[in-house]
DNA sequence: CTGAAAGCGCTTACAG
DNA sequence: CTGAAAGCGCTTACAG
């Protein structure tokens, strides 16, 4: 359509498209290069991505499976991933599994049947049975958020993350502690309620198995969670919540217990998302780089598709000291 | 491939992989249908969605912009659109524009670049200039959120849910009240604080200008338009935010006053986010059904993709009464 | 320096 | 009942 109204043949149109700066020389006459450029700019012309994807076999398209977009992490790491995309040429595609197998499966097979060049997935079992399965496939991916296997991944050192947390509570004189972990199968909560763990391990305190008890991610799952660790009647005096969402269930649940949150349990948490410091009691929490884990993480897939060897990278996370560890009084 | 591991011409298989269950035989011999079915069953066969679309000039691809995915209401509007979409054969992509208007336009040409059937978007200007000429480029699109000029939008009855807010909080007794009122542009900022407005106008209360103030959606302009209404050192006994987000941020300003939510001040949010039950002063919101929304919003523009006249959809808001406006202490 | 051809993987109207 | 052709809009290696 360009070539007819320059009365070029499309093939030259072509070339001249899609020359480098430097080399429009080989493509056509500087005057062909010249009114090509211009056409093109004033009819805002874009070439239709469905015949060049056809034609050179590949999409620009990445595919993204998160466990939800609803939740604040995951849509701040999609938030880099697209940022990034769009520096490198790409497109994403997201899309919700809920953390359910099925739909991992479901979702991974509709992502694959639109032909995209690569996949990154932010919900990850540390098993990686299904990821070997994809492997196999050839596909190539990445992981963000949570590690499995020896697949690349973009995550936040999180062993390090609850070190942290663990430290600063022992700093604070509590001996008796209980995390509300997460999922089993998520290396986020796996790894940071280890790093705590191990805190208090290396100050002579082994942390007794009922003290933790595995949560869902959001706030009534961490609400849910902590209700069973206050039910028995003997509280703990501080609670670490492996993500800022369950600490705000903690919260509620501290709450109902008569208890206040900061002055009689004190509760930390994890992300440091945005409401972590506007809460009424400000939460102490871990910042992770969910951004730029985003980011990184769509730079690590793009170097694999040029073919690169690339290796995992896991990011500092920073500790956020607030009201909810260190209140005397709400 | 299907057709040469058959023998048989690749228009037969694509006329049998597209007859409807009822119309098989007007397509091949049973015998054929079933040796087709069986081997693209068996080999997951998926025919490349760019061919089909290059053939078809349908994309069957749906373009969405949002002003941000790390807003809980747009994500889960948006986990909506997505789910409706998977049942209509649609695919989605999603685009942040952040309110900004060059951004929406460069977004907007994106996803058109990307040859999308129809568009929705999640972040219109209450002066709908921009979608002006969207409709003038002949893109089919509807409005989730917000509402503008006479596009087809799905909403949230934002004005009622103003209202019910406004005669919560007379029923209480609040006289001297103030507005967190969103963004200037946003029909749902508007809306709701009209609705306010007016149920206490009914009550023979006008309240004054300076008791209205603009802010971001997030918990930081929260924060900071609470603060300015805090400032003058003449707090409001109650104080509606248009939004969770924005109520919590008040929750921390109020808190820097040494005022207690509650008990000193009032506060009452909008669209009960999962957080709003778990905050350590539970928080009276309006629910708004934003899963709905998107549900909806798809399924308008699926219609109007058939070439059906459509109509916009206000949806039920409820309240939802908690401590912020309740608690005598907190 | 530019054109013409082939072909990516489909769908559809037509022929036999 | 099935095949063959045309064509969607591109890109690329080749010819002239």
């Amino acid at each position: 359509m360009l070539a007819d109204r320059l009365g070029l043949h499309v093939s030259t149109v072509s070339r001249v498209l899609h020359a480098k700066p430097d080399e429009s020389h080989r493509a056509a006459s500087s005057a062909t290069v010249e009114r090509v450029r211009r056409l093109a700019d004033e009819l805002g012309y874009r070439p239709n991505p469905h015949a060049t994807s056809l034609r050179t076999q590949r999409s620009n398209l990445i595919g993204v499976l998160v466990p939800r977009l609803s939740d604040i992490v995951l849509a701040t790491i999609y938030e880099g991933i697209e940022e990034a995309a769009g520096e490198h040429g790409l497109s994403t595609f997201v899309t919700n599994t809920r953390d359910v197998p099925d739909f991992q499966r479901a979702r991974t097979d509709m992502v694959l049947a639109r032909r995209v060049d690569g996949m990154i997935f932010g919900d990850a079992y540390i098993d990686a049975g299904f990821l070997g399965e994809v492997a196999a496939r050839g596909v190539p991916f990445v992981l963000v958020s949570r590690r499995a296997g020896d697949y690349p991944s973009v995550t936040c050192d999180d062993y390090l993350g609850g070190r942290m947390v663990g430290e600063h509570l022992l700093s604070l004189g509590h001996r008796d502690v209980a995390v509300v972990a997460g999922e089993p199968y998520a290396s986020t909560g796996i790894d940071r309620s280890a790093g705590f763990a191990d805190a208090y391990a290396e100050a002579g305190i082994e942390i007794p198995a009922h003290r933790f008890t595995h949560s869902r991610f959001d706030a009534r799952g961490g609400h849910e969670a902590t209700e069973r660790l206050l039910a028995a009647g003997d509280p703990p005096s501080a609670i670490f919540a492996v993500n800022d969402f369950a600490a705000i269930g903690a919260f509620g649940a501290v709450r109902d217990h008569g208890l206040r949150v900061g002055a009689d349990v004190a509760v930390a948490g994890f992300n440091d998302t945005p409401l972590a410091a506007e809460l009424p009691v400000p939460l102490t929490t871990v910042r992770s780089p969910m951004h730029e884990m985003g980011r990184r993480g769509l730079e690590l897939l793009a170097r694999l598709l040029q073919g690169e060897e690339v290796s995992s990278e896991r990011l500092r996370p920073e500790l956020m000291v607030r009201a909810s560890t260190t209140a005397v009084l709400t």
